[in-house]
RNA sequence: GGGCUUGUAGCUCAGUUGGUUAGAGCGCCACGUUUACACCGUGGAUGUCGGCGGUUCGAGUCCGUCCAGGCCCA
């Protein structure tokens, strides 16, 4: 047991004990007898070369907090961390570093440029690891993964042949979402639907058969008309009906197109006529099916107009393109009028320029297991916290297209298919589709694809198992911890990664089958609990940033609050999937907080010498149960209620509500009332033992209600003050924490015919209550820090013993010298009405009368209007028939109460005048 | 257009199934270094609970509607 130090340091407190944790192995996962208690979390794996921001400052404190309370309830408890590789974002930092070098990663080569990824990871990647360390994070980093390693990249290529040998994975020629900037292709999660001020061109092609005459078209990309196949109208469209079936002339370069009817034109949009390109819109490209158009693509995959577009304008790019081509139709005499228009563009969220419809060749994923994904939300195998997110989850599902997989990017897993040398990739007849690839490799070439990013994350939970064929420590595993228990993610993915990942496992996990049972759905599933997190904002409400430098560095924050209290402050200010707004204000409570619980225990310390607090045991068998009074019944009780506080709140998945009960009961009821107290009773032999026993019992409860939050500082103070089992034992090794539930407690200290008295709060409120109406007057004169205030009383019969039996408690709460009864009001005393009776303070004579007065005026008003409200209810007997019992009583103790001290006041009052 | 969500003190937010005089932290004002803590203590001021209507004995809480924000999906 060591000396508590003055000020609490966060600094040393906590990098001590996560080399003490490390050292010890204490996240260690761990498998217990009965699989019912394993409680596994897969870490959401960040970027690998990412770094540590606030968002997941707040993701991964409420996983340890998940994790570090299993771990005391003795669970089964497992956190896997790793990272990922991040396809699109590592390779493009890459070739940024590369640029600055004046080089791409064409003059590399592919396998240069992967080399050079790699050493980009080894170089960056697990930064952001430690980092989380500095946070307290408690994952079994032995497990450390990543999804690029062999073992793990082995299961995303088995589950590409698997999905593509069953059917779901297939190559087609479609229009994706292209992005100009990164040269990919992207699936439609990626592509972010933005208002743009453009222009609504209105332009007229001039129909073949009948020269002179026009058609006008609108259109806010005139850069692509040099793609236009066809135009096309409402086949119900009495304007056009007539044209149907003629052509007319594409301007440039010039040609003869078809005008063809179909349904999908709005007759209302603009003329009522679209120029339809099937190469570069989604639309259009259905039209053009549908009527046999060619698709001319005009665009380079970086965006500029190619040989299509015509001599002049190839190698432009496409807005620039876009006023090009206005001028040339207004040169001639075509382009009819241009005004001002909204729209919603698709921009690459990654990139952030605006996607092109492309059409080509990708590999796609019909998703597998819709209906039983929608199943395990709906019949409650997979729950979503809060609730509501089920909706988005399910609304996403029912509306749900093929997945494009397949990235032209160089960073990722290689697409495990091989295509026979100059032969046609487009039949099947040719392919090879294998984890291992041909047996005759020189005759084959591979995709030059890889897969999107979430096609692999989307195995997390099985591939980290072993999965497809896990090796016996991994099966044992698999099977304890599979499915996980709770899922901590922010609802930005939950079309990303979580609904695919239920998709995967429900697909993959164990045999391959058509539909499933109930109970294969409850086995597949990768996880039982969804807990969705808002997003960080600033303190306006902004999305953090680097632009706006509204971000700040969390390691900063750890380094100037400590990590136990971001970890406090960021969790309070989590409402359950609301953003949340930062400001550091919040970390600072969080530090106050530790600080006041350091300096409580450096009090006990003080207090008297330490006993034998090695368990909940030997703290109880300290209780002088004789000597308990209404203070000692009422902090207990006021314990247990927090206990179970605590564990209602983490059974409904309400993490936010934690560090306030823990406030309010340690700051609020034992520091500024139980402690303050106790300095009065431990002067007092007697009562002495059993003070310091039950303030050991509320530190030890405290301080693991608290570790899931503040792990260090827990740690630290539960070896100061002599709680651990044995020499050396961790917080986390407790045998009996009780705080799983309050009887857990309640029976170590409720023994024989000894209860706890629940009733005693209620005095104790009216104690309260009347200390601070002492302190009150004291205050309004004058007084508010002398020690030896006089103080009389006068107050009925059956309160009066109860007054006398805490008037010691009573004069160092509120600063008093003396308390004395008396029958009539002393000369010249201010007064206060409490529920106890009338208290006054002695001033020497010195009240000022008309303060006084006012002072006692603003009481009356305010209770008369209490009294008015009670007085009403009392007498309508609608409420007096319909209300309960236990309504209608309190309602007339209350009136009863208020009309007594009304009374009281208005003849303080009359004494005045 | 469809869906979700928010509106309570200057700021950020609590407020359980409707039931005593609506709370906390921060900020503000006053006082203060007393057996831990100034990262503290004591006291104080501040609210048409977004508006209107309804249900009810009773509405911050339930319903309708309107206003103002935010998010997701078309």
């Amino acid at each position: 047991m060591t000396q508590i130090s003055k000020v609490y340091d966060p600094k040393t407190v906590e990098s001590r004990w996560y080399d003490n944790w490390l050292e010890r192995k204490a996240f260690a996962g761990r498998r217990t007898e009965n699989k019912d208690e394993s409680y596994c979390i897969m870490i959401p794996p960040p970027n690998v070369t990412g770094m540590l921001h606030m968002g997941h400052i707040l993701d991964n404190t409420l996983q340890d907090i998940f994790i570090r309370r299993a771990r005391l309830e003795g669970k089964g408890a497992l956190w896997y961390p790793g990272t990922d590789h991040a396809g699109i974002a590592t390779q493009t930092r890459v070739e940024q570093n590369l640029r600055a070098e004046g080089k791409s990663k064409y003059d590399l080569g592919r396998e240069a440029f992967v080399e050079k990824v790699w050493e980009f990871r080894q170089e960056k990647g697990g930064i952001i690891l430690n980092q989380l360390k500095q946070l307290g994070a408690s994952c079994d980093w032995d497990r450390t993964s990543f999804t690029l390693d062999p073992e793990y990249a082995r299961s995303v290529l088995t589950a590409f042949v698997k999905l593509y040998e069953r059917g779901y994975i297939y190559r087609g020629k479609r229009m994706v979402n292209w992005c100009p900037a990164s040269l990919t292709a992207l699936s439609d999660e990626e592509v972010e639907l933005k208002p743009q001020k453009g222009i609504l061109y209105k332009m007229r092609y001039e129909i073949v058969e009948r020269p002179g005459q026009y058609l006008e078209i609108s259109t806010t990309r005139p850069e692509t008309l040099m793609g236009d196949t066809g135009v096309a109208v409402h086949p119900e469209d009495d304007r056009y009906k007539d044209l149907v079936g003629l052509h007319c002339w594409r301007p440039f370069p010039k040609a003869k197109i078809p005008i063809v009817a179909d349904d999908y034109i709005d007759r209302e949009f603009g003329t009522g006529v679209l120029k339809v390109t099937p190469a570069h819109d989604k639309a259009d490209f259905e039209i053009g099916q549908r009527h046999g158009l060619p698709a001319i693509d005009v665009f380079n995959p970086d965006g500029t107009l190619n040989a299509n577009a015509g001599e002049d304008l190839e190698g432009i790019d496409r807005f620039a393109g876009r006023k090009l081509t206005a001028d040339k139709l207004r040169e001639m005499g075509l382009l009819v009028e241009e005004e001002p228009y909204e729209n919603r563009v698709g921009f690459s969220q990654r990139a952030n320029v605006p996607v092109e419809p492309r059409l080509s060749e990708q590999w796609f994923m019909r998703y597998p297991k819709v209906e039983e994904a929608k199943t395990a939300v709906l019949k409650g195998f997979i729950k979503f916290h809060p609730k509501r997110w089920e909706n988005v989850y399910l609304h996403w599902l029912n509306n749900i297209t093929d997945w494009c997989i397949s990235r032209q990017l160089w960073w990722g897993h290689r697409i495990p298919v091989w295509y026979k040398k100059g032969a046609n990739r487009s039949d099947e007849a040719n392919w090879h589709i294998s984890v291992d690839g041909p047996p005759d490799p020189e005759n084959w070439e591979q995709d030059e694809d890889v897969l999107d990013t979430w096609a692999s994350s989307n195995l997390w939970p099985l591939a980290n198992f072993g999965w497809p064929d896990p090796d016996a420590s991994e099966r044992e595993d698999l099977d304890y911890f599979y499915p996980t228990r709770v899922l901590v993610t922010g609802f930005d993915i939950i079309f990303f990664w979580v609904a695919r990942m239920i998709m995967a496992g429900l697909e993959l996990h164990g045999q391959e089958k058509e539909a499933l049972t109930d109970e294969e759905i409850q086995q597949r599933i990768p996880f039982r609990n969804v807990y969705i997190h808002g997003l960080i904002r600033d303190h306006k409400g902004r999305k953090m940033s680097k632009t706006l430098g509204n971000s700040p560095d969390p390691l900063d924050l750890i380094e100037k609050f400590g990590a136990d209290g971001l970890r406090f402050g960021i969790v309070n200010i989590a409402p359950t999937g609301q953003d949340i707004l930062f400001g550091e204000d919040r970390v600072q409570m969080g530090r106050n907080f530790c600080n006041k619980l350091w300096n409580a225990a450096r009090f006990r310390q003080i207090s008297g010498a330490m006993a034998d607090n090695s368990s909940l045991e030997s703290i109880c068998a300290r209780l002088d149960r004789d000597q308990f009074d209404e203070y000692d019944h009422w902090i207990i009780s006021r314990l247990l209620t927090s206990i179970q506080q605590v564990k209602l709140f983490f059974d409904d998945y309400l993490i936010e509500r934690l560090p306030g009960v823990i406030y309010e009961f340690f700051w609020g009821d034992f520091c500024d009332w139980y402690v303050e107290i106790s300095k009065s009773k431990l002067q007092d032999e007697r009562l002495r033992g059993n003070c310091l026993a039950i303030q050991d019992l509320v530190l030890r409860q405290v301080l693991l209600l608290l570790e899931p939050i503040c792990p260090h500082i827990s740690e630290e103070l539960w070896k100061d003050l002599g709680y651990s089992t044995a020499p050396g034992a961790l917080l986390q090794d407790t045998e009996n924490p009780g705080i799983t539930d309050e009887d857990e407690l309640r029976k170590w200290i409720e023994i024989e015919s000894f209860k706890i008295d629940a009733e005693a709060a209620a005095r104790i409120l009216d104690l309260q209550t009347f200390v601070m109406k002492a302190r009150s007057l004291k205050a309004e004169y004058g007084m508010a820090n002398s020690k030896n205030a006089a103080f009389f009383y006068t107050v009925p019969q059956s309160h009066r013993r109860f007054l006398k039996s805490h008037a010691t408690i009573f004069k160092t709460l509120a600063g008093a010298g003396e308390l004395t009864y008396t029958e009539s009001r002393p000369e010249g005393s201010p007064a206060a009405v409490t529920a106890l009776g009338t208290l006054y303070l002695d001033v020497a004579s010195s009240m000022d009368i008309s303060a006084e007065k006012s002072r006692l005026e603003r009481e009356l008003a305010k209770l008369e209007k209490v009294v008015a409200i009670g007085e009403n209810k009392l007498r309508n007997e609608k409420f007096l028939n319909n209300a309960p019992a236990n309504i209608v009583n309190g309602a007339r103790k209350q009136l009863e109460e208020s009309k007594g001290k009304k009374d009281e006041l208005a003849r303080l009052l009359a004494e005045l005048k």
